[in-house]
DNA sequence: CAAACTGGTGTAATCGATTACATTTATATC
DNA sequence: GATATAAATGTAATCGATTACACCAGTTTG
């Protein structure tokens, strides 16, 4: 028993052995550590010396305790899985890890037993502030983490009416972009591929759809929305729905709500012999590596995915260390169409090409 | 000033208040939430009711200080936006958030700034064990990992020489299995898309192309032997290598040490007209999702990337609970070839089918 | 030469929980 | 009814750092 406490209870050198070993104080040792200028040259060698000497590093539980600090975030991922997320992921650990922050990756996976643990954690202030990537505030049974009082930053997906600061694209804008690119090619019968219909995302997506087809005086036709949830497998179950229709009532070209459902459908399509884009133009959007690997390359609304990731983290350490918890300033980052190999104007047997001069 | 602070160290209730508030004093307090049983029934639905009315959740730093623990613990990734290690991540997020346990993630992406920073983390006592998802021990200019006496377990790369648990698949076996496919199909002139030379899986894989030839009796062409570093760019550039050489002195098969730079292959040789498996068998490794998703899908090793995280979260946890620090167990999981269309027996013209037998 | 600073250092309180040990109270035993 | 035993609770030390305040020596200033 005393030897099982020995091992498990490593040995490591405190602050009180760097100042005997010094002969010095404690204080001393820590301001040298703290604030090296305020000390004489020649106790600061020595304390240095000690430091190395004895091999001590602080504690960081009891500096916490202390300070009242812990210097982690915590950010909350739908799934880290999901190659778009992994990429915002690196953006936020480039900024935050370089200003000093761990970081704490909550991979909510759809699961509210985990989502509330996390909830616990940071209420037991066990992180200085959150980043959030999912489409809603977290939350336990009985809590919820704007109770934590924990500086909050939301990125990708926008929350409606929080009073934190967001950082996202103009989905909607974007994706009535992603929309007129199709009808300037020609295109009159434009299919859509949803994310889940509760997702904002999806509901921002979808809006900018049907701007562009109103703006351009194409008639929406409810048969032309496809059902998905943003993952491969719809996309697949999409591109299914499509050939089962009759080859002339279906649409020459589809913007999906991201870039894996395309893949999906793309892929199921093109081995059932339709070629792509001659027979189908596809947009997707998220600009997610794979989009540009895929063949053919996939048109899409590249997202700046790092981007997003550093911008919400820098946000995050102002609002943590200027406390200015109640300044909300939401931003707006550029995304842009990347025109690749999935589109083109429609068979000539169909559709009325209308700009025929724009080959972009 | 006074202001700032006080909003900066917002309140939150203490063991202290919730002692007070139920009358009974902090052991009281604390043993209840421990060990609810020791505790009568009567102080029990006091103490709680208190906790509720008060919102207190424990400072966990102060727990961390007091026991010296932080259940947290930090793994280290290569690269947190490469899909296979985001799912061996969340084979560990599973095993470990269940248990009660945080996660730092320590994405090193080749820094050894950042790979300091953490070295130093850990050594601090800010984690109570370390996942080594690279092929190295972490070091900062100072220290070594190892120095931290802190539970250690590697999962994905081999580490020689170490005396921690280890926990991989048969990667010279398994690469040996995806060489005797293509040669029962009666490919003779099998190229090798290597990764970096100096990674450890990259000369495991490349032993077990070469032990599959070896046995096979056919001799070893160093041209064949095409460079790469695990990424989509030089899968790219292997396979514009490829193209360059004479049509009847190219290989009609090719084992790629990961799947990211066979799917960069198979598109650049794709799209300059050669075909798929026709013209060009392809094997891969790793199996990620997009192994599934390419066209056409990828023949590949396919590791069971959560359950190495799972294993490897599991085997660190018995570490850190049961202190058998010295006890080193290497768990090697198994790996299976999936056949998938990248590959069939070379054209007639070439090659000589040997087992033509044999199909899948 | 005394008073007023100033820069460097030490003493001790503090952060908030856990837990060994002491103490009280209730129950069993002779 | 006295004593041994068990059960429940309380007191206070402890984890390891930070930092307000006290102190002292040396320098300036009037």
């Amino acid at each position: 028993m005393a030897k099982r406490t020995r091992a498990l209870h490593r040995k490591t050198a405190k602050i009180a052995d760097v100042a005997e070993l010094a002969g010095v104080s404690v204080a001393t040792v820590s301001r040298t550590l703290a604030r090296p200028e305020v000390v004489t040259e020649e106790t600061r060698t020595r304390v240095l010396a000690a430091v190395r000497d004895t091999g001590y590093t602080p504690n960081i539980s009891a500096r916490n305790l202390r300070v009242r600090k812990t210097m982690v975030v915590l950010v909350a991922v739908p799934d880290i899985a999901n190659p778009f997320f992994a990429e915002v992921l690196q953006g936020i650990d480039d900024t935050l890890s370089t200003a000093g922050y761990g970081l704490i990756i909550a991979n909510l996976a759809g699961s509210p037993e985990k989502e509330a643990r996390y909830v616990d954690l940071v209420c037991a202030g066990q992180a200085d502030g959150v980043l959030l990537l999912c489409g809603h505030v977290m939350r336990s049974p009985d809590r919820d983490l704007r109770e934590a009082r924990v500086p909050l930053v939301a990125a990708c997906e926008y929350i409606p009416r929080e009073s934190f600061p967001q950082v996202t694209i103009d989905n909607v804008g974007t994706a009535r972009e992603a929309v007129q690119h199709l009808i300037e090619l020609g295109h009159t019968s434009i299919a859509y591929l949803s994310g889940p219909k509760s997702n904002i995302l999806e509901q921002q997506r979808l809006e900018g759809y049907r701007q562009a087809l109103r703006e351009a005086a194409i008639a929406a036709d409810a048969g032309l929305i496809l059902p998905g949830d943003f993952t491969f497998r719809t996309g697949v179950e999409a591109g299914r729905a499509l050939l089962a229709l009759e080859p002339l009532a279906r649409p020459t070209a589809l913007f999906a709500a991201n870039d894996e459902m395309a893949i999906g459908l793309i892929k199921t399509v093109h081995a059932a012999g339709l070629q792509i884009p001659d027979d189908l133009s596809v947009v997707g959007f998220d600009g997610i590596a794979y989009a540009d690997y895929c063949e053919p390359t996939l048109t899409t609304i590249v997202q700046p995915r790092r981007d997003l990731g550093a911008t919400a983290a820098a946000e995050l350490i102002a609002l943590m260390t200027t406390d200015k918890l109640g300044l909300r300033k939401d931003i707006t980052l550029p995304a842009r169409l990347m025109l690749r190999d999935s589109t083109r104007p429609p068979p000539k047997s169909r559709g009325h090409s209308r700009s025929r001069t724009r080959s972009g």
